[in-house]
Formats: structure tokens, C-alpha cells, sequence
DNA sequence: CGGCAAGTTGAACCGCCTCAATGACGGTGG
DNA sequence: CCACCGTCATTGAGGCGGTTCAACTTGCCG
């Protein structure tokens, strides 16, 4: 029975240590998998009563359209992370999610996701704490976008990146994959794909970081951590507020 | 025993009508008031467990300092908010409260939240979709800053604003009162107050609105949302999914 | 070999910032 | 009563960061 984790298992995992029959409830939701492939809309701004996604492989991304043509990235979704939690309860996306990659994916029924959560209450304060940690993400991005500098936000993208590879066990302190194009980085932090080319030539020129060949390489962490104005308090493992 | 519902209170129930031992709920979270001084700090960032509050009267918001001494302001805080909800469960905060105005808050404890919502899931439910709503607030806005120009996001701010206000009985189709100064806007829409005096020029030139003397006043409301690209879903008053 | 997607570089432009100054208003103390 | 102050709004001139447009390159795939 010694299955390895599950990308969501083993984030959530770090944060609440989970009992065998929480790890088979995740199991469970995550059964019914799926392929999607490379482009592909998941989910369509304004569509109603969708499910949720469990994404088990590959990359994605949140994103709105603006009407000028332009595209703004919310964020990235990484194996373990999920997507369309929020919308579950509003009804009606209020963003659209594209495969970024060829991906993986469970779908969850909003009425899975009621079930477990009154079945298993643990899992899900474990659950909601990753939803929020992933609002903490958006609105560090916000306050990046509109108060620093085109090289600070796309060297903290890179670190955070790095860092949530990390803690399921896709990264290292030294490197990672990354499946991203300078357009899909520029969707990200608000610039141009031509800026994004600059500053990653400068952030490569500086020693810092290299972004190539879908593959990012660290040169020098703490030096990057410190341009980058990191702090990352929240992606820590704070300890939760549990019901009961 | 008809009071008036609290502003909260009646934000809600345009979601979901409640029941009178639900409206009691909400007065029992309200009872504890207490008044804060214009320009305090309500939570300051990585405090730990603090608790949430509920905005009774004022305007405060939410905001992260950067290094070189800027400011951005995530979000404004209205009658009828929640300031600090994510922050119960993540248990230490991810950014900072100020008081705009003079305020009434209401405090509440984790532990009140969570047997509130085990006690009304109904309840629970009709918070979790003001979140949700406040979510995706955060992330139209982080479109705006991102893809969008300074016109029309500022524009979009002002609308957003009245029609959140309206939801709480605070304002009309023509005007609202609106006690911030170009400085607080410039931190909140990632521009110079210098800048935003340029722009709230334009738009009452343009015959569109006019904010001044803490009163923002509509003078052609199509013609503004046209040109903030206002569309405005996510405050939709849409069905929720209810538990059971 | 051609064709396409992605990366790279240069030059000119522009939106917004920076620095600087001035005006309007209310409060406060002489 | 006016002098003085702090806060906020307003306007001008110049500069910088990032965009726009336009190549050219590189690697991959048919």
C-alpha cells in the first residue's frame, strides 16, 4: 500500500501532518484523472457551475483577457495545486485556466469537495489553508506589479517558483524545470516578452539566475532572494486553526 | 425588534435571504464594537493570531509596504466588510490594516468563526461567497494594474466602488461620498499622486466623474463603465452551492 | 530545404515619474 | 484679526523605464 504522495498530498502533508484514511480521501478525489493537452482552456471566464481541477502533472495558469488583446497571468499552477477552488462557490469563474503544458488533472464536483470537507474537517482546514496561501500569492503579485520594479517582480516570480517546486518535490536549491516562454512570463509580470528578455539577460548577467532552455539555474540564491526583496512569510508552514 | 440590518447584514441577504436566527448570528458577531482613530493600523503585517473584524462604519484598507518606501493599498474596506478573514486560517497575517476614517470595528475571534459556521452553514456559506467576491476584487484588480492603462483603471476603481457602496446602501447611481485624498488612490492604483491628479482631471474634463471634496459624482455612468472596460460579473449576486 | 516558434537586439517613442513650485483651505496661536 | 502652519490639490519641465516597431538569429520539424 506504500504508494508514493501525490503532489497535493505531500504539500498538504508539510502543513498538517495527514491520518491514512485523510491520504486515501485524497486518493479518492483524485481518481478520476485526466489528459488534457498543451493550450487548452480548463476553464472558460463566465462559465457556471464547473468543476474544480486537481492538477497531478504538468503546468498551468490563471489568466484574464484584457480587450485591447493584452493577457494578464494570475498565477501559475504547479503539480498538487488547485484550480477553480473559488469559483466552486461563486458559481461562475471569474478567470479562465489554460494548460500551459500537456497536463494531468482530477476533476472534483463541487459536491465531492462538500462531502469531504464535512466528512473530514481536517483536511479541510488543510485544504483552505493552501487556498489561502495561493491569495497570499496573488496579492503579493499585485503589490509587485504595481510597486516594483520589472526586475524585482520577474526575480521574485523566479524564486517563488523555485520555492513552491521545491515542497512538492520538483526543484531544487540549485535548478527547476520551467516549461514557460518569455511571452507567457511577460503575461505574468506585466511587461513585454522583449523587456522580459532584457531583464533576464541582465538578472543572467548579473550571476544571479539563468533562465534557459526550460530550465532555470540559481547562481546565487541569497543574492537573488535579496534583489528580489524576498520574504516568503507567506509560503511558510504556519500551523492552522483547527475546528472542534 | 426591527432594527435596521447592519450593513453587513445587508449584503448579505442580497446574496441569500436569512433567517431571523441568522440575522441574530451576525448581531451576536457584531455586538463587541469599538471605534478606531483614522490613520491606525488594525493588523500590521506577520502579527499572528490576531483576530478578524467586521468594518461597521469607516473606510480602512488593506496594504503592504515596499522597501524604497512605497505603499500599495490592496483593497478598500467598506461598511459590511471583513478585514483579516484569510488571515485567521493562515494564522499570521500577509499584509496590513489602516483605518482611512475614524471607524467602528467589530471584533471577532477565530474561535467564534468556526462555531458560527459549524452552528450556520447557511451562514458560512453566505461569508465564504463575500470572500470568494472579495477574491476576485484582488484579482480584477491585479489585471488592472497590470494590462491596463491609469485612465482606465482609475476609472474602474471609482465604479467598483459605487457599486459596492449601493450593495450597502451607501450611495446612488449618482454619487457617493468617498473620503480619500489622490494619495491613498495613487497607493491603490500603482500610479504618483501627481499622476492621479492628471487623470481625475481627464475623466471630469471628459464629462465623465467628478471626485472632489471627498463626493465622487457620475455624470455619464455608461459612458464611464465603457471606458473603465467595467463588466463587473464578479459582483454578481449568482446562486451559491449550499451544503447538504 | 522551407517554415514556424521562440529568442535576441537596436532605435525611436511615450506614459508615467521625479523634482519643483504654487495655490486653496482649515486650524492654531499670537 | 492676521501670521503661520500642515495637508491636499494643481500645474510645469525634464527624465527614465518600458513599449513599439522592425529586424535578424537560432533551433526544431516536416
Amino acid at each position: 500500500m506504500s504508494m508514493a504522495m501525490s503532489p497535493l498530498a505531500r504539500k498538504l502533508s508539510r502543513f498538517l501532518p495527514l491520518a491514512p484514511d485523510e491520504l486515501a480521501s485524497i486518493a479518492a478525489l483524485e481518481a478520476r484523472s485526466r489528459v488534457v493537452a498543451a493550450q487548452t482552456d480548463l476553464v472558460h471566464e463566465r462559465q457556471a457551475g464547473h468543476h474544480a481541477f486537481i492538477l497531478l502533472d504538468g503546468w498551468a495558469c490563471a489568466y484574464k483577457l484584457v480587450p485591447d488583446g493584452g493577457r494578464q497571468v494570475i498565477d501559475f499552477s504547479i503539480p498538487g495545486d488547485f484550480m477553480g477552488l473559488r469559483s466552486v462557490l461563486l458559481r461562475t469563474s471569474d478567470h479562465s485556466f489554460s494548460a500551459l503544458t500537456d497536463v494531468v488533472v482530477a476533476e472534483v464536483s463541487p459536491q465531492q469537495m462538500l462531502d469531504g470537507f464535512q466528512r473530514q474537517p481536517r483536511l479541510a482546514a488543510a485544504i483552505l489553508w493552501a487556498a489561502s496561501r495561493d491569495e497570499a500569492m496573488v496579492v503579493e503579485h499585485l503589490v509587485g506589479i504595481g510597486r516594483r520594479s520589472a526586475l524585482v517582480r520577474t526575480a521574485h516570480l523566479l524564486v517563488e517558483l523555485g520555492l513552491r517546486l521545491q515542497l512538492v518535490g520538483l526543484g531544487s536549491d540549485t535548478s527547476y524545470a520551467c516549461p514557460l516562454n518569455q511571452y507567457v512570463l511577460a503575461d505574468a509580470v506585466g511587461l513585454t516578452a522583449i523587456h522580459v528578455n532584457r531583464v533576464l539577460r541582465q538578472l543572467r548577467e548579473r550571476r544571479l539566475v539563468t533562465f534557459r532552455d526550460g530550465r532555470v539555474e540559481f547562481h546565487d540564491l541569497p543574492g537573488l532572494r535579496s534583489l528580489a526583496e524576498w520574504h516568503g512569510g507567506y509560503l511558510d508552514q504556519a500551523q492552522p486553526v483547527l475546528p472542534g
